[in-house]
DNA sequence: CGACATCTTGACTACAGTCAATACTAGTGG
DNA sequence: CCACTAGTATTGACTGTAGTCAAGATGTCG
């Protein structure tokens, strides 16, 4: 339990998610209020945020590092089915148990709100309902595009996909110019990488390393990843076009 | 075009959807308001619904039918992502282009509403917002769980999978009790189902004899399942437990 | 340095995919 | 009513991709 602590709060107004997460539609008075309620808690890495057996008794807002969300079979096989990036909402209102189990991947910090306050704030603040609505829509589709990964892509294109979803947040948090090198961290191992990707630890390492044998990655240390080019990666992932990121 | 025809409303009162659909906390005056907003619309199986090309004019509810959300790369592959049946809501308020192709997979009937007045009584209606984000998350729930079926599932497991959503259905609308045959069409063809669960036709073909041949399902014609054992394709189903059904 | 995690590589296997032929079904028109 | 067609479904033989099992390499932390 040494590792479950309470972090002093960040001021709504100097919040790094401040204008993505939940919040992002309150004004400064509906901020106020959040801030008297609201309370930080940081986990480990690897440790459980929460799982289907035991109530949660919070909802909240990761506001740093990578949690995910996995579902497993009586016999062991295991589907990681999301990954909670700052910014996205944790918990379901109006639920007290999840359906999926959330472990933290990296260090996490989370701003919480108890269950039942943040459900009396939904009714008096409509813009944070329509706040969630909305991000409940994104994931909705990010679901949805991840059902094509894993219905009918090959491992490779598997691969590339998943570098691709840091990749595309790199290029755009560096603002680089095209041509430079995108560069990120990966914040899994091979073996959660299989559990998101729906194969074995060991398909997910020869894949990734034909990638770098091909020149589309570059692989400085095991969890480190250099992209020359953006557009060949998108390439490999089977997507269509660059999406515009260069005109 | 003959076969895009705009059918007669039913009154909101006695519409077959009335508590289940985006509409269902709405009191009687509220649902005056819907009615004088509202048009039916009816599609014919096969008939494109929506696509990504074109902007989609209205939202609405599935009153009869089943539609399907599809996504296609490039080169051919279609994985479904979602099935819509009665009460199910199509199209996203705040965006006019949808990012996959809606098509009807039997003849459907929409109960829609233009895109412009929704969204108005969106802010005028609370009660409509929340029903939708509830309606959302249910959605994402399901998406991710059929993650885990297209990720790490069998070709035998996605089978009974994808029978078990008719056939869960099937016995709460016939109100079965214990040891009596459930009864339902598949309203997909061999294909369709193929696609939605990551599949050759092929191997759909093979599967799905082979559940009959082992007397998990009885097929008296191509589109017909008869489930003597909810709990023996459950269990085929890779799915712990019978969900409490039979207690 | 040693011990344990994580990752890589190799040899072999199996499950689902591919390609192709055949069967079934429903709808059309002579 | 049967013949013909087109769409849908089944079955067979073979192939290939990713899985399995196992050994070894690399990396990290006490």
């Amino acid at each position: 339990m040494d590792s479950l602590k309470t972090t002093v709060n960040v001021q709504c107004e100097n919040c790094t998610i401040r204008h993505r997460a939940v919040c992002s539609y309150c004004n400064d008075s509906e901020l106020d209020r959040l801030d008297s309620i609201k309370y930080y808690k940081t986990f480990s890495a690897g440790q459980s945020i929460a799982n289907t057996s035991l109530p949660m008794s919070f909802v909240g807002s990761v506001v740093t590092g990578v949690a995910s969300l996995s579902q497993t079979m009586e016999d062991g096989r295991t589907q990681m089915v999301g990954m909670l990036l700052p910014s996205d909402f944790v918990g379901r209102p109006g639920r007290d148990h999840v359906v999926y189990d959330v472990v933290a991947t990296t260090d996490v910090t989370i701003c919480c709100f108890k269950k039942k306050p943040f459900e009396q704030l939904m009714i008096e603040m409509p813009k944070v309902v329509q706040r969630l609505l909305e991000m409940t829509l994104d994931e909705l589709d990010a679901a949805r595009e991840w059902m094509l990964v894993l219905g009918r892509k090959t491992a490779r294109e598997k691969i590339a996909s998943f570098l691709l979803i840091f990749a595309q947040r790199a290029a755009v948090l560096q603002k680089s110019k095209p041509k430079m090198d995108i560069e990120f961290d990966l914040p899994l191992s091979r073996e959660q990488m299989s559990d998101y990707l729906g194969l074995t630890l060991e398909t997910v390492s020869r894949q990734i390393n034909a990638l770098k044998k091909d020149g589309i990655v570059e692989m400085p240390t095991k969890r480190h990843i250099l992209v020359p080019d953006l557009s060949i990666l998108l390439a490999e992932a089977g997507d269509d076009a660059d999406g515009g990121f260069y005109s």
